[in-house]
Formats: C-alpha cells, sequence, structure tokens
DNA sequence: GTGGTCTAGACCACT
DNA sequence: GTGGTCTAGACCACC
C-alpha cells in the first residue's frame, strides 16, 4: 500500500496528516510504539530525513514522543487525541462547505443534500 | 493565480473538472462563449493541447459544444448543467464521507457534527 | 568574526540562541531585514540546512517572519522581543547560580559576592 | 555520566577546571587521595595521558601532590582551596556578566535582576 | 537497532 | 536571488 502523495503540498505535510489519521481513527492505539523512522519512510517511499521531519512535526504538537534509544510512542493522552480528532473533522467539514460553494450550494442546500444522501443510504 | 494541479491524477481530468466548476456555478453562464484554447491554457500553465483534450472531453459529455469559425460555447440546457452539478455534488458528499470515516466517524456521526457546525454559524 | 560553536549540544540550537541574543540586544532591530540564509549559513561556517532549521525554529517562536521570495524580518512586536530578553536573562541566572552551588556557594553567598563585585568595579 | 567536554577548548584544560571544581565544592575533602589516573580517565571518557597531563598541570598550581609510590593526594592547605574557589567564583561572575551585557544588560540592571530572583525563591 | 544531527547538492516557485 | 523542500549519505550516542 504505497501512500498517496501529491505534489501540490509539501509532502512533509502530507505525512503528517496521514499519520495523524492512522492515529485518531485508532489504527495506531494510544501508547503505543511508532514503527521506525526507515520503516516508515519506506513504507511511504520518502527519504527517512522527510519522514523524520513529519514525526518531529507530530512531536511538536505532543502527539508523539520519542525514546531516544527505543522508538517513537503515541501520547497516552486520549483526551488530547480526541481533541486531534475533532479538529481534523472541522477541517474536513469546512473543505467540504468550501468545495460546494464552488459547486454553487449554500449552506443549507449542502446540508439538505447531505441528508438526503444518508437516508438514501438506510434504505439500502 | 494558476490552477492548483496535482501529479496523482492526469492533468486533463483535473481541467475538465475544474471547467465543470465553474460551469455549474455560474461562472460561465448558459449559451456563453468560452475564452480561446490557448487562453484557458496559458491561465492554467499547461499546453494548450492538453486544454484542448479536456474541451473535447467536455464536449462529447455535451456540455459545450464548438461552433466552427466562432469558438466553443457552453450549452444551452440548464436542466443538463442542473444534472451535472448535482452528480459533482454527489461526488463530493461521498469524498467527504470516505475521508471522514478514515478519521473514525460513522455516517451519523458526520451528519450530526455538520448539522451542528452550520446551526454554529447561524448564530454568528 | 567565526561564530563559536560547541560539540556538546545541536548546532542548530546554539545558533538560535546566537541569533535570539543579536535580536534581543538590539543588534537586529524590530522590523529589520535579516541577511539571507545563505549568507548567515557562510557567516557561521555551517551547512544552508542547519541554518534554515535554526531560522525555522524562530519563526515558530514568532520571533522572525519570513516573506517567501524577499527575505526574513525580525518580529516588530518589540514587548515579544522584551519577553524573550527577560526569559534568556532568567536562563543566564539560573545556569550562573547552578554553577556557583556547584562550587560551594549557596545562593546569598553568591549574590553577596556579586553585589561586592559590582561595587569594585565602581571605583575603577 | 561521561563528562560534559567540549571541542572549543582543549579537553585537557576542560578536565583541569572539572577537578578544580569538585576540589573547591568539597566533592574531594582537603588531604584526601585521588582515584587512580586510569579511574579517572575512564570516568571522563579521555585518553589515561591527556588525564596524567590534566593532574600534571594541577601539581604545578600545589593543589594536589603526588606520593611517588602510594597515588595523588589533595593539598592539606585549606586557605590555597579556598583562594582557587574564589577565583573560580569571579570568573564565573565575570563571564556572567559577560553574557548579560550580551543580552543589553548594564551591571546595575543585572544586579537588581539577580537580586529578584533571590527574593522570589525566598517567598517559596 | 533506535532517534538525532549534519552536510552536500539539487530543484522549485516567486519576482 | 529569495526561502522552501527533498534526497542521499554519513556519523553519533545509546542500549
Amino acid at each position: 500500500m504505497p501512500w498517496p502523495l501529491n505534489s501540490d503540498r509539501p509532502i512533509y505535510a502530507q505525512l503528517i496528516e496521514h499519520i495523524q489519521t492512522d492515529i485518531v481513527s485508532g489504527k495506531y492505539q494510544a501508547g503505543e510504539k511508532l514503527p521506525s523512522v526507515r520503516e516508515l519512510a519506506a513504507d511511504a517511499g520518502v527519504n527517512p530525513n522527510t519522514m523524520q521531519k513529519a514525526l518531529s512535526e507530530l512531536e511538536r504538537n505532543n502527539l508523539v514522543h520519542s525514546q531516544r534509544t527505543s522508538g517513537r510512542f503515541i501520547t497516552e493522552d486520549v483526551t488530547m487525541i480526541q481533541d486531534i480528532k475533532n479538529q481534523l473533522a472541522r477541517e474536513q467539514i469546512s473543505e467540504f462547505f468550501t468545495h460546494m460553494k464552488q459547486l454553487g450550494f449554500q449552506e443549507k442546500e449542502t446540508l439538505q443534500l447531505i441528508t438526503e444522501s444518508v437516508k438514501e443510504e438506510d434504505h439500502e
């Protein structure tokens, strides 16, 4: 599973987002050990230094912390993970509304469309 | 303002999407004349051949049609424009739910969040 | 004037401290343009990437901000500069007391010594 | 715990300073026997020859003297130890003022800051 | 083996 | 010429 990387944003920023998603979605559990920098870099197909930069940024948000000789670990602060999760959700929602407005839908129209969309799927 | 182009999808496909958005959002009105291929290509920062391919694709969907000697025009079939608009909206909604699921939100949670989000903005 | 760099702390950390000192001491004025990354790196005798890392860290503290194509500038927030100045002073004081304690001087003895020291210099 | 050694001053000079500090601070008592050169060198993570040079230098200051077959001993001249202690303190104070001046603090400002600093700690 | 740091050299977008 | 990003490859300390 090669990671999906664009060229319109810095790679390290996309790596950050990807790893954040893996943490908040529960793929990596709180307190769990992350794969090594080199391993993650190989998985993503990027230079280890680029992955290092992404992980260092995550450390500044205290989402992960490094244990100098034994590896990197996800924070055990589940509240913080929840906060980041909600923040990312808010960003997704904001971006979604932006796209819909570009298509010419006002917020209430968008809300109506999405509500109908969920109801339809209920019937499936 | 160069167009935002990725490298993970064919350029011409991104051009199609961009022009479609401009049409359904009303930036280009039904029946209106489009700028020349050269002009559009320059705006997008792509080779005119690539833009040509995108426009040809749009013609196959009957969204635009070329008038031999006088240029390309947007269709006057507003119903068709509406259909495309709704289709693009459905794609945005689908993609949005996909992202939210990656974050760990079920559809009903997402619906609840987005509903709250709109209410909050009403109060502003 | 080659910069004094140790090997017992990361070079980039020493660069940060050096530049901070130049800012709070007034060598670089608020709002002033910094020399380019390449120039600063040459002055310090380090790789431009290392200097880049140091400057990026300073940007995270909002002490400097970069104007993508025209260079880096010192913040115009003189209050923030004062705050950093006081913080660095507190660190110096703390470190000084630590050294004096290693020599066997309690805080009050140290205070007495330093007071006498200033008086003596007054007479010079 | 390896000793903290820089590369901007000769290693042997840093060893001298370290041992001097241990003597004046009372970690090594007057008249006490020093560990062997080999042991000290191992502790500091340096070549025994380098440690030997440092100890010889200390002997020239009469701070330690060697007893042919039984090892090296700290001087029993407590007055001399006091003098060295005061000299090292003066150096620390001088260096401290230098750093504060680099930050832009005059001596009187520094004195005021450090006085306040001690008072604050009294209240804790 | 781990994370951390540093260098050298390259390319990009912007203006 | 500017800042920003990325790669390749190296060395270090720690255990």
